[in-house]
RNA sequence: GGUUCUGUAGCUCAGCUGGUAGAGCAAAUGACUCUUAAUCAUUGGGUCCAGGGUUCGAAUCCCUGCGGGACCA
């Protein structure tokens, strides 16, 4: 923390021994009752409601002020909006003694201090609804002075717009960009029409272990720590799919969880360490019908979040209208690089690697070589929703085989401009298989794979059990997010984004 | 990790080719009983990110580090 206080801080303290000697408590503890909010009022107020407003109450923080002597003006903004408040001298001491107003009010008040105010509605010369204050009472005081931004007609002056303020102090930011509110409420919004969704089709909403002695269900690198009481290592999960579908084996017909995970790799303007993914896993379906559900769910998401199906992301319109284009990845990659590599052997892909100019290295297997020529050359032309289909086998440990189609998987990524959103399939439920494909995995991992995936034997012990047909899928949270509020940074759809720490 | 841009008052920013800092808002004091980016007058406020270097002299030029952004691996 700053170790020395700016003038203006300074003079705030001092105002708090001030409002003391006064008998005015800066951070009183009695509830304070809210009648209405500053939207409803703006909203409602008219000269056919006026009686409904003769005894309001609200509460909120000064965010500018307009002294003409006797009268001020003031906004005040609450959770709903700003509203003017009108302020007469006379009205608030009657008396003699106009300390009230012109010590407390006038002196002792400043931007960002949150008060109540008790008054009636009513509408200016110039036509503006607003509080006629009768009373008004010290909420909190504001220590810290607020970055004072104004407001014209739409256009914003002084805006912060320093993102490392704004990510490090995203309280202040929320206070003073009313847009940012706007984006999380949006994103809570998102989320609902999500466990709506979900839940009317009879998904249950479960919680899975953060900390797992084995890091399974994706490929990436852990958070690794360590439990004292059991002396072992514990990762800190980069995803929950293992343990949902466990769920599946037990006998739940349909589990879904917005898992937190947590992934020890490079920070981007789409990568954060900790990120949501949303699984979920319905027993006795398969990836066509995964693909049917996700564009209605994402179609009525958007909806829900926006009041429309379209979307604008950094000037592209996007329509999360189902139904979404299909297309194998081979014929992806054929479209976008004009090479057919759909029988080609490790070597024959790594050749065409060469020749694209993609850089690849000998612990690269033909999986990864495919999801490098997919994510360089091809992943960036599909902007409207598009779901890529039938992977080949050696990227997807996890993935049923094709029903008909040899060497590939029965899985889709959905892209939505020129980014996987979301990765979906017919869950592989043959554990013997699933043992192999494991041991694959095991394989690329003494090749030098540093992502590939562990055996996780009691998850085999599940599907032993017998787990049904299942479909399964993820689909990021905070990539959804940015797309429906129009944001290019993940940093701007999570509250607090990971910073360096700040002053040491 | 590489390249590049960037860091000046509480906030937004100016500061040309080097001459030890400026504006608006915010703050303080005063005027004004319907203002709305209120207005008017006066005043205060700075480790120019940090540390080195070049120079008679550095916010400015150079180096290193730190923070942030963008692009790339």
């Amino acid at each position: 923390m700053q170790s020395t206080l700016s003038e203006q801080e300074i003079i705030r303290r001092e105002k708090l021994g001030e409002l003391r000697a006064l008998g005015i408590d800066p951070y009183p503890a009695p509830l304070f009752e809210i009648t209405h909010t500053a939207n409803e009022i703006k909203s409602g107020y008219s000269e056919e409601t006026k009686e409904q407003y003769k005894e309001i109450s609200l509460a909120g923080r000064i965010m500018s002020r307009r002294d003409m002597g006797k009268a001020n003006f003031a906004v005040l903004q609450d959770a709903s909006g700003t509203i003017q408040i009108y302020i007469k001298r006379d009205e608030i001491c009657p008396g003699e003694d106009k300390t009230l107003f012109d010590t407390v009010w006038k002196k002792l008040l400043d931007l960002g201090d949150i008060i109540g105010i008790k008054g009636y509605g009513f509408i200016t010369k110039t036509g503006e609804t607003s509080i006629h204050v009768e009373s008004f009472t010290l909420l909190t005081k504001a220590l810290h002075p607020l970055p004072s931004v104004k407001e014209k007609d739409g256009e914003v002056f002084n805006e912060v717009t320093d993102l490392e303020f704004k990510y490090r102090q995203r309280y202040a930011d929320l206070i003073v960009n009313p847009n940012v509110r706007d984006t999380f409420t949006r994103i809570t919004k998102m989320k609902n029409a999500i466990r709506t969704f979900l839940n009317e089709r009879g998904g249950l909403e479960v919680d899975t272990p953060v900390l797992q002695s084995i890091p399974g269900g994706a490929l990436a690198r852990p958070f690794i720590t360590h439990h004292n009481a059991l002396d072992i290592p514990l990762y800190l999960r980069i995803a929950n799919e293992l343990y949902l579908k466990r769920l599946i084996v037990g006998g739940f017909p349909w589990v879904y969880e917005f898992s937190r995970n947590f992934r020890n790799e490079g920070m981007d303007r789409t990568h954060n360490p900790e990120f949501t993914i949303l699984e979920f896993y319905v027993a006795y379906k398969d990836y066509l019908w995964m693909m049917n559900t996700t564009e209605q769910m994402l179609e009525e998401t958007a909806i829900a979040t926006n009041g429309s199906a379209i979307t604008n992301v950094d000037g592209v319109e996007i329509s999360f209208k189902a139904p979404y284009k299909r297309i194998s990845i081979y014929d992806a990659i054929k479209e976008h690089t004009g090479h057919d590599i759909s029988q080609m052997d490790e070597a024959g892909i790594r050749e065409v690697c060469k020749q694209l100019h993609i850089e690849v290295d000998a612990t690269m297997g033909k999986g990864k070589l495919i999801d490098e020529i997919f994510g360089g050359k091809c992943e960036k032309h599909y902007v409207q929703p598009t779901f890529i289909i039938d992977y080949p086998v050696e990227m997807s440990p996890l993935t049923k085989k094709h029903r008909e189609k040899e060497g590939l998987v029965e899985r889709f990524e959905l892209i939505i401009n020129g980014k996987e959103i979301a990765n979906a399939y017919s869950e592989l439920n043959d554990p013997i298989e699933q043992r192999e494909r494991f041991e694959d995995q095991l394989k690329n991992m003494e090749r030098g794979d540093d992502e590939a995936m562990f055996i996780d034997n009691d998850f085999l012990r599940a599907l032993e059990y017998g787990m049904p047909p299942t479909a399964g899928i993820g689909i990021g949270i905070e990539r959804l997010a940015m797309l429906l509020t129009g944001n290019v940074s993940i940093q701007d759809v999570l509250f607090f984004p990971q910073m360096r720490p700040e002053n040491v």
